[in-house]
DNA sequence: GTCTATAGTAAGATAGAC
DNA sequence: GTCTATCTTACTATAGAC
């Protein structure tokens, strides 16, 4: 049992070559949001991770998929934030499905605010070939998790109100990532986040 | 007498070279706007123009000096535009200093609304190597004809109001263009002018 | 898994005829 | 002034040793 068994079984991958993809992932970060993703150079990215061309040709198809893996991690991440935040708050014993969307919300916009340089590469534009087809996807099936939690006891004609407070939300994180102060970019949020509830509360 | 003796004496330049010059400027705009830079390319341009790859490296020095060309141009209808309006109001009568500059400032917010996609390339970022540097300059340009405007008759403290009116105005350009209907744009124009007369106006 | 060396390619720039 | 053909470079991507 002297095996490389680690707590994590997904990926079955060495130490090593885990140090490595993150080393480049990394790397990757700093490398395309300083100069955008074609002004970009893989022997950049390269340099800095202390690792070799060869290397990021084995962990990532090149430079198109690191960019998309970059942008896969980053998503995931906000995902993660958001449903902590909605579970936390239903542990907590928040019954109003609006408050516990503003929860999650705020932790999706805390997170456009701490990752602000990817929030701005992944929406300044001008990614690889495919993006912009992954991207609109992925809005797609925000948008369906956001059905899924506001509507629960299926109210069809609110459908409408999933899609306005989706878009503002995804507004709201481009301004927040934009924002010149962690100061102004939480009375951005609040006040988003204010709006929402009041759109979102029956009359 | 049956020179090329055109009305315009500026630059000599026979009517062919001039229709060149428009139709690769103009085949520019198109490209790099759907582009941006970067991704752009000089053999679009030079298809889109029906000219060839000698005529754009003859008329301009090469890809980077098309984009500052294009931008300069840009900026000098921008001028004209609110140069025109502060002049008229003026003629017509108008003698207070910050509604002149709301009427100029008008005027340009127009042009930012009815040039959007050369606005927001301008603003998107990524031009060629010197680009950053030579906006730098222009908006403190633009900020000393302000100053004029506004200050005629020498308030040294108030320098402070240009320099935040100036900053006001850059920042509702930017966005103007990406409002998505006429109607939004100019709603967004009229409050921010509100603003600012309220701003300028000492209580 | 990681590396170096090299092949392949796309695009900006130049030369020189007309 | 305008054109075509060619040069040059920068960078992505691959091959193959270790």
């Amino acid at each position: 049992m002297s095996d490389e068994t680690s707590s994590k079984s997904k990926p079955r991958m060495s130490d090593r070559a885990l140090v490595t993809r993150q080393a480049i992932l990394e790397a990757a970060r700093e490398v395309f949001t300083t100069a955008g993703f074609s002004d970009a150079n893989i022997a950049d990215v390269v340099a800095k991770a202390s690792a070799s061309v060869g290397s990021l040709y084995h962990h990532f198809g090149g430079k198109g998929d690191l960019y998309l893996a970059l942008f896969e991690e980053y998503q995931a991440r906000q995902e993660a934030r958001a449903a902590a935040a909605v579970s936390a708050a239903k542990e907590a014993g928040e019954s109003d499905r609006i408050a516990r969307f503003v929860v999650g919300a705020r932790a999706y916009l805390d997170g456009c605010w701490t990752e602000r340089e990817l929030t701005r590469l992944f929406l300044t534009g001008g990614g690889p070939a495919g993006f912009e087809l992954v991207a609109r996807r992925r809005y797609r099936d925000w948008t369906r998790l956001n059905e899924i939690l506001l509507l629960a006891d299926g109210e069809p004609e609110s459908e409408a109100l999933v899609l306005v407070l989706t878009a503002i939300i995804s507004e709201a994180g481009s301004d927040v990532a934009v924002a010149e102060s962690e100061d102004h970019a939480r009375r951005l949020s609040d006040a988003v986040l204010t709006l929402i509830t009041r759109i979102g509360t029956p009359t």
